[in-house]
RNA sequence: CGGGGUGUAGCGUAGCCCGGUCAUCGCGCCUGCUUUGGGAGCAGGAGGUCGCAGGUUCGAAUCCUGCCACCCCGACCA
C-alpha cells in the first residue's frame, strides 16, 4: 500500500537522488534552483520524449529547434506574453569578460562588449517563433504549419522547487499556424487531448480535463486547456496545458496570409507544452516509502534480471540461463536489464532497483536452474511468484498489463475520494484545511468572487472540466447563479 | 522582496546556550581475508580552510558584526 508522500526535501529526497540532484555548481553561485538530471532520470525523461514523438508525428507534427537568445524588441511584440514573463527573466547584456585589473585571476564584464540590445534568455518561445513564421507564410497553402520543439527554457522563479519549478527545465513546446480559427481551436483541444492520453496511459496518472479561468490563463491566450493531477498530499499539479492564441502572436508580428478568396488574413496560432515536471508527476503519485514506483509503460526497464551465485561454476550456469532470458525478453519487445555486476550482492541489488522502481525483477539461483522456474517479484505490491522458465514470457507480459492497470486505478481511486463535493463556503474552506484534493463547488464565473477565493484560501481553480454538468446552483463565495462545478484547489 | 531557520569529510550528523586535547558518530570510500537466495562480517586505512571575512580573547566550530549560500512560509509560476 502507498504510503503518503510529502513533497518536501528530507522527505523526498530518497527517491529523487535516483534521478536528479540539485545542482551545486560553485560557492556563491546563481545557478540555483537548476537540477542536474542522472543517467537513470533522463532515461525516464527519454521514454517520454519517445512516446510524446510518436503521438505528435501521427497528429502530423514535426520537429524544429529555435534559438535560446530572444532578442528584447521581439520578446516585447506581443504585450500581454511579455508582462507575464518581464517578471522572471534572465537576461544577457555582454558578450565578453576580461582580465580584472582590480583582482588578479579574476574575470569582469568587458564594457565595450556591451550589446546594443539585450538578450533574453527564453522562457518560452513564442515570439522567436512567430518572428520566424512571419518569412514562412504567405499564402493559405503554406498552413497549417505544424512544429514542434525539444528544448530547454529558463524562468527565474523566486523560489524553485526540484522537479517542479527549476530555474531552468527541459520541455517541448508546440507552436501551430492556421488558415482559420476553428481549425486552431481543433489543434489546442487536440493536442490537450494526446497529453492526457499519454499522462493516463503512458504514466497511469490520472486527469482532469478541462479549460483554465480567465486570471489562470497562459499570458497572451485566448483560452487555455489544461490537463490537472492530483499528488499524494492532495495538492494539484499542472501538468500539462495547450493554448489557443487567437490571432494575437499574429498580430504582434505581423503574420499574414493570403486566403483562397483573395483576402489578406491574420494566422491563427496554439502553443502547447509538457515539463520534466511531469518526472515530479510521476513521483508524487506512485511512490511509497521503499522508493520509485514506475508504471510499465514508461519505466526505462520493465524488467531487471538479477543473477544468484556461488564461484565461478555456478555463475557461468547462472549467467547462461539469465541471457537466455534476456534475449527472449528483448525478443518480445520488453525493455530489460541483466545486472551481471559482480561488485554488488544479490540483497544489494534488490534493493536498488526497488528504489528505482522497476516494476518486475527476475532472480535466477541454482536452485531455480535445477527446478527449471525463476522468481519473479512485483514492485508495486512486493509479492513473489516461481514461474516455470517455459511459460515466462507470457507471465511477464501479463504482469505488466496487470501492474499499468493496477498503479492507473490505484490513483484514480485516490483521486476520487479526495474530490469533494461542496456547497457552502464554511465546508469548502473546512476540505481544503482538512482533507486536501480538489473540491467540486458551484462558481459564479466572476473573476473577482475567484481572486476573493484565493486570498482566503490559497486555492484557485484548477480547471472547468469539460465534463461539467449543466447544473443550476449558487456560486459558494458569492451566492450569485451558477451553471456548473468547477475545480478548485490549492495547487503547486 | 518580507518572516523564520540552517551551514561541521562525498552524504547525514554530535558539539555551540556554558569559549580551553571536541573536531563526534553513522553511511559511503580504500586494503585484506571470509561472504553472496533481501542493503554482508571482521581487521586495518584515507578523507575536514568547522560557509566566507572581520572582531573580542592568551585561546573561537563555540561569543559579536558583516557578507554569502541553502531550506521553509508568503507574493510569482509549467
Amino acid at each position: 500500500m502507498a504510503k503518503k508522500i510529502t513533497p518536501r526535501k528530507e522527505d523526498y529526497s530518497k527517491w529523487y537522488n535516483e534521478i536528479v540532484v540539485q545542482a551545486n555548481l560553485a560557492e556563491n553561485s546563481a545557478v540555483r534552483g537548476c537540477m542536474v538530471i542522472k543517467p537513470y532520470g533522463y532515461a525516464i525523461w527519454e521514454r517520454m520524449q519517445n512516446e510524446l514523438d510518436k503521438m505528435f508525428k501521427e497528429t502530423g507534427h514535426e520537429n524544429a529547434y529555435f534559438p535560446l537568445f530572444v532578442p528584447k524588441s521581439l520578446f516585447e511584440a506581443e504585450e500581454k506574453n511579455a508582462e507575464g514573463f518581464a517578471k522572471e527573466c534572465a537576461i544577457v547584456t555582454h558578450y565578453r569578460l576580461k582580465n580584472d585589473s582590480m583582482n588578479k585571476g579574476k574575470l569582469t564584464l568587458d564594457p565595450s562588449a556591451k550589446l546594443e540590445e539585450e538578450l533574453i534568455v527564453r522562457p518560452t518561445s513564442e515570439a522567436v517563433i512567430w518572428n520566424t513564421y512571419k518569412s514562412w507564410i504567405q499564402s493559405y497553402r503554406d498552413l497549417p504549419i505544424l512544429i514542434n520543439q525539444w528544448a530547454n527554457v529558463v524562468r527565474w522563479e523566486m523560489r524553485t522547487r526540484l522537479f517542479l519549478r527549476t530555474a531552468e527545465f527541459l520541455w517541448q513546446e508546440g507552436h501551430t499556424a492556421h488558415a482559420t480559427k476553428e481549425e486552431a481551436l481543433e489543434e489546442a483541444k487536440l493536442m490537450n487531448k494526446i497529453y492526457a492520453n499519454f499522462v493516463e496511459n503512458f504514466m497511469a496518472i490520472p486527469v482532469i480535463q478541462g479549460i483554465k479561468s480567465k486570471s489562470e490563463r497562459f499570458a497572451g491566450a485566448e483560452k487555455t486547456f489544461c490537463i490537472e493531477a492530483l499528488m499524494q498530499d492532495g495538492k494539484a499539479l499542472q501538468a500539462g496545458t495547450s493554448h489557443f492564441l487567437g490571432q494575437n502572436f499574429a498580430k504582434a508580428f505581423d503574420v499574414k496570409f493570403a486566403s483562397k478568396n483573395g483576402g489578406l488574413e491574420h494566422v491563427w496560432a496554439t502553443s502547447w507544452g509538457v515539463s520534466t515536471r511531469l518526472i515530479g508527476a510521476l513521483i508524487m503519485t506512485h511512490s511509497d516509502d521503499n522508493g520509485l514506483v514506475l508504471p510499465p509503460n514508461l519505466a526505462p526497464y520493465q524488467v531487471v534480471i538479477v543473477p544468484i551465485y556461488k564461484g565461478e561454476k555456478q555463475k557461468e550456469d547462472v549467467f547462461k540461463v539469465a541471457e537466455r532470458i534476456k534475449r527472449k525478453l528483448i525478443s518480445n519487445d520488453i525493455r530489460v536489464k541483466f545486472d551481471d555486476r559482480d561488485k554488488f550482492k544479490p540483497g544489494f541489488k534488490f534493493n536498488e532497483y526497488e528504489l528505482k522502481g522497476v516494476p518486475l525483477r527476475i532472480s535466477v539461483g541454482p536452485k531455480d536452474i535445477e527446478n527449471g522456474k525463476v522468481e519473479v517479484a512485483r514492485r508495486d505490491d512486493f509479492s513473489k511468484s516461481l514461474v516455470n522458465q517455459s511459460q515466462l514470457i507470457n507471465y511477464i507480459e501479463n504482469q505488466l498489463i496487470n501492474i499499468q492497470k493496477v498503479l492507473f486505478d490505484r490513483a484514480k481511486k485516490f483521486q476520487k475520494e479526495n474530490t469533494t463535493r461542496v456547497d457552502n463556503f464554511d465546508d469548502f474552506k473546512d476540505v481544503l484545511n482538512k482533507k486536501g484534493g480538489f473540491v467540486l463547488a458551484h462558481w459564479d464565473g466572476a473573476e473577482v468572487t475567484e481572486n476573493a477565493i484565493k486570498n482566503e484560501t490559497k486555492a484557485t481553480i484548477r480547471c472547468i472540466p469539460y465534463s461539467k454538468k449543466e447544473e443550476t446552483g449558487r456560486c459558494v463565495y458569492s451566492g450569485n447563479p451558477s451553471k456548473g462545478r468547477v475545480f478548485f484547489a490549492k495547487a503547486y
